[in-house]
DNA sequence: GTTCCGATTTTCT
DNA sequence: GAAAATCGGAACA
């Protein structure tokens, strides 16, 4: 059983936020982020990398959450080898990365995209677990090209998990 | 059908 | 710190 807990993430909006998929209007690719909320979107990106989403906003208004970091909790040694690392040394290298984490537990477009991620029937869903809130710090996106300066990553602030970049705001 | 671009990671200097 | 790798989607013709 592969089970991470969320410790970075980043919002995308729609039409006002020049970053986000959804600001170019509804296409075949980001639909799920048009879609109801709790539906995982992912896509594909710089021909190497798949990267998760979920949809948050209600039915019809666009918007999705960027998972960019998890802090594995069970099931590390299988997700070494799906990121075809030997060195198991390093757990941060397993899901401190959009990337990464999509490739430590398997996701691909194919079989993940428009899954429910609020039904604990589906193989990939999320859960509260019950920890008490940490402290979260908010800061600019990374990575993109439009729309940098907005401030909507949030992440566990001093959880060592979180991908590399910290740029305050 | 063709062209350009990207919400990344890895590797090299 | 900088550059390459490399595929699918969107835009244009």
């Amino acid at each position: 059983m592969l089970a991470g807990r969320i410790v970075e993430v980043e919002a995308y909006l729609g039409a006002e936020d020049a970053a986000a998929h959804a600001s170019i209007g509804k296409t075949p690719r980001n639909a799920i982020l048009f879609g109801p909320p709790g539906h995982a979107y992912v896509y594909f990106i710089y021909g190497n990398h798949y990267c998760l989403n979920v949809s948050c906003l209600p039915d019809g208004t666009p918007g999705g959450i960027l998972f960019r970091a998890l802090e594995p909790l069970s099931g590390i040694v299988e997700m070494f080898s799906l990121r075809h690392i030997d060195d198991d040394s390093d757990l941060r290298k397993l899901t401190s990365g959009p990337g990464r984490l999509a490739e430590a537990f398997g996701i691909t477009r194919e079989r993940d995209n428009g899954k429910d991620l609020t039904s604990a029937q589906s193989d990939l869903y999320i859960v509260d677990d019950g920890a008490p809130q940490p402290p979260i710090l908010v800061t600019k996106r990374i990575g993109i090209t439009k729309a940098a300066e907005m401030p909507l990553r949030y992440v566990v602030d001093g959880n060592r998990f979180v991908s590399r970049e910290l740029k305050s705001v």
